[in-house]
DNA sequence: GATTTAGTTTCATTATTTGGAACCATAAGT
DNA sequence: ACTTATGGTTCCAAATAATGAAACTAAATC
């Protein structure tokens, strides 16, 4: 009867089944789905049965397996169209991406992660996997922390409360305190940068896009390997980047960011 | 009490929601809703509570509007990774856009309409939108076509018999017949065209992606716009096509195309 | 051929959803 | 200022859908 041990209704258990198909990152048995799943036998596999005529899953007849179905990739495409920043930024940033000749990212902030809504990849090369729906923590990326800093004060402790720190690679940030520094600095500068924090030899700048209002809506980052450039050799592009950033926010002033 | 009539429980309600929303292809109000929904207010007003707690949906509180929410995409993002051919099938399609200097586009069938799971662009420019979880008519598409010329004939049966034809442009195929006969050729030649038939201006060439087993499980185009190619031009493309399609196809073997 | 394992169905019980109506707040009309 | 509309929200008894223990089937394993 407390808050949270309220039930979230029918339609969140089936949900929760949707997130446990999708954790497995691979077509997966009923048993291994009832093995994680919080409902009985007979609920667990009528659950699967509805989202599965309801086409949010498929399952193949062939090895008896779940999968994420194909109704999810459309409402994504139509939920990327019309409810994030990247339709309105992408001729912006194909010209920061031209400019640059290095990968341009544009995430946003979704249930306090990082939520990748657009990848660009200028030069010849396509090492650019569709990146779209992607997600990532805030506190050890550069676009996170871009976000983080030009929260608004409430949401950011918000947000801060709720953060377990994984320390990714030797770099990573994983201590509120520090990260807390850090913010200040990124608050002072306008810039956030990523020293190898997620992923090794991965380095990145980032500037936070913020709407006429003053909030955050996104972020934009330049993204290289450090095989290609030192955090030095990124700074060159703080100037393109800080404008783009700045034009995607004028254009996006009538788009407001949810919660 | 019939089949049709058949209550597709809380679930399905919910969903049916999330594509009205969708259909709008905009954040739209309460209200907006309402007019299309099949349920009184207050249902309709339960449901968009239980999508918006649920993440699907994101209210805006600045002008009180639904839009599709991020849960879609990171849920789609993997559905991408662990259920679509793209992931198996970039490398092989990057050479082919590399080789071709045309956009290529991959699609699967899902309930009956084609899916598009990736696109890529070689060349320098970036006209690419994002495309993944776009759908079009199987009919009067390349893909669509050679998909269903491949199809299982009880599946290509149920396929055509649900298929209202709409005329895109004056070459779009209106009926059954007609339909039938174009699959016949593609059948015989292993290649489908799209002759202007989906969008007036841009035509392409297209192949199915057979596995091991005979089964269609996608299919592939090299698309682009008149101004740049005959249909004659894109006819050299047709070796390269059909090899990439065949080393698509071995490949991803394992993988089973769901109904 | 007996036993385990994986998947599926049944049905009385239980919990959730439903929707008419009442309600509130704001805007528009007189 | 007062009435009437409009858009959104909440209530709660009734209607409906979800639940899960148990029984069952089919296939694999001993």
């Amino acid at each position: 009867m407390n808050a949270t041990a309220k039930s979230d209704g029918t339609v969140g258990k089936a949900l929760r089944m949707l997130d446990l198909v999708a954790e497995f990152g691979r077509p997966v048995r009923f048993t291994d789905i009832l093995a994680m799943s919080p409902h009985p036998k007979a609920t667990t596999y009528r659950l699967l049965q509805t989202l599965t005529n309801q086409h949010m899953l498929e399952f193949n007849e062939g090895d008896g397996t779940y999968a994420l179905g194909g109704r999810l990739m459309r409402l994504a495409h139509a939920a990327w169209k019309t409810a994030s920043l990247a339709p309105i930024a992408r001729p912006f940033i194909e010209d920061l991406a031209a400019e640059v000749g290095e990968t341009v990212h544009l995430a946003q902030i979704d249930q306090g992660q990082v939520l990748f809504v657009d990848k660009l990849q200028a030069t010849d090369r396509f090492e650019t996997l569709a990146q779209v729906g992607k997600i990532a923590p805030a506190y050890c990326t550069g676009v996170g922390k871009a976000m983080l800093a030009f929260l608004a004060p409430k949401r950011l402790q918000l947000a801060m409360l709720q953060q377990a720190y994984f320390q990714y690679t030797p770099a990573t940030i994983t201590n509120a305190a520090a990260l807390e520094s850090e913010l200040e600095q990124i608050r002072a500068s306008g810039i956030a940068y990523d020293r190898e924090e997620h992923e090794e030899g991965i380095i990145s700048i980032a500037a936070p896009i913020l709407s006429s209002n003053g909030r955050v809506i996104g972020a934009l980052s330049i993204a290289t390997a450090t095989t290609r450039h030192s955090l030095e050799g990124l700074d060159a592009f703080r100037v393109p980047l800080l404008e783009t950033a700045e034009k995607i926010g004028a254009e996006a002033t009538h788009w407001q960011f949810p919660a």
